[in-house]
DNA sequence: ATTATTTTACCGTTATAGCAGTAATCACTT
DNA sequence: AAGTGATTACTGCTATAACGGTAAAATAAT
């Protein structure tokens, strides 16, 4: 499964929780309708500021992960 | 400090660890210089499948987190 | 079954992402 | 100081994201 597929699912997974409609979740989130439709389709090409309207209109947070993390957070740390 | 400015910081710093040019990473990921370098500034409006290309390339994955994350994947191994 | 709501799908328009090319600035190296 | 490579910064061009409008399926409610 790819990213756009798993922020697909999370995305409405999330929506139907909180039992928004796609049009509620996109006027809460400041986005279009289509916008919603395209991500829950797995859309790929969506630009990451809109994505991350809608993901915080669902309190979704966005985290980076890999080996060399740990050491970049020590060596902010230290400055 | 917000989500693309976090991601600028990580992909910048990843790609010195690397010790490749904007440009070896951009060829490496398969898409224009001019995004590494807007993605090093924090340029908002990429597209996701770009930024993905780009994480790819470092390594780096993405997570989504909330609290309701636990609970679906709870669901998702009962079917 | 009929109505109402939601989701899926298409449309034309406007704004802009991504591209390669080029040039200027910055940072090393010798 | 001069030369080399990397980064930052523009440019014009083409592809397409996002938009609102509309309409057809799908789903839910009465």
């Amino acid at each position: 499964m790819n990213v756009t597929e798993e922020i697909a699912r999370v995305v409405k997974y999330h929506r139907n929780k909180s039992g928004l409609t796609q049009k509620q979740l996109a006027d809460i989130a400041g986005v279009g309708k289509t916008v919603i439709f395209d991500i829950e389709k797995g859309k790929e090409s969506i630009r990451i500021n809109t994505m991350i309207k809608v993901l915080n209109a669902l309190n979704i947070k966005i985290k980076l992960d890999s080996p060399l993390m740990k050491l970049m957070e020590d060596e902010n740390e230290r400055s």
